[in-house]
DNA sequence: CTACGAGTTGAAGTTCACTTGAGGTCAAGG
DNA sequence: CCTTGACCTCAAGTGAACTTCAACTCGTAG
């Protein structure tokens, strides 16, 4: 296996080394063998953190991103573990099918179809309702 | 049409109504009507803020879904605009082929098929690729 | 009239996910 | 030997998107 520095497994991943030092400290990555105190990677950690990166686009956070993993590597997964996976995958499916709604808007507009769609609520009408987008934090207070 | 103030609009929106306020600040919402100094809102708003919100889960950031906005409401749009729109549908289509990965990863996990994948990269493998995923920001320095 | 609740403002604070900076180490090349 | 470049650590800084705070204003109910 290659080993890598930081700097060349950075570039692979199109992160900086910071990020990976950030990861590491997080949890996200296992401390790697070093070599006079360097960093030295094998070929594994790409994968492990394009899963990262990937975690992260569909809206898990690094604390979740660290539960996520560690689940994966426990067979059976736990039951905490379990529930979250099944909460994650409906956001999935939510998260799926808006940006399905948003790539058509953006496509039928660039178009030229759809005049004046956004003040006549069709890009709302052809999503789910406006309650399932809003979804974040609680109320005033 | 029923005028609202900016806490039942917050309600029904899910939002706070200091990411309300916000948002107006930063464009995004037209400065409404006001009794008194307060803000009163129509219907219309609800729509508006659900576009804002649907926008940030698939990736805008506030001064891209300003543009977005903007952009909606002249036609033709303006070349800026079909530029970020294009940009924006293919972030789109990378996000969903993202999420379907991500859900399809869970899913199977869910069904204890699949036994150690993470370690053997099949998460990976069956993701387009690790430099598709990691797409941010620009290298060190 | 006073109290209450909902709203107003501008400025400062918070959280997350990194990035940057200062100061230092180490191996290889000239 | 000295420089260069890549790496190290720890602490502090950054940007985005809000939230919170303090001080104030309304309209209405009692």
């Amino acid at each position: 296996m290659r080993a890598m520095g930081i700097g060349e497994v950075a570039k692979r991943v199109a992160l900086r080394p910071s990020a990976i030092r950030y990861y590491e400290k997080a949890g996200l990555l296992p401390a790697p063998d070093r070599v006079s105190g360097r960093r030295r990677y094998g070929e594994a950690v790409l994968e492990r953190l394009a899963i990262i990166r990937f975690a992260q686009r569909v809206g898990f956070r690094i604390a979740e991103i660290k539960l996520l993993l560690d689940g994966f590597a426990v067979r059976p997964p736990p039951e905490r573990w379990r529930r979250m996976a099944r909460q994650k995958m409906a956001e999935a499916n939510l998260l799926i099918r808006e940006a399905t709604t948003m790539r058509d808007l953006l496509r039928r507009t660039l178009r030229h179809k759809c005049p004046k769609l956004v003040e006549r609520g069709a890009a709302v009408a052809s999503c789910p309702r406006a309650a399932a987008v809003a979804k974040r934090r609680a109320p005033d207070r």
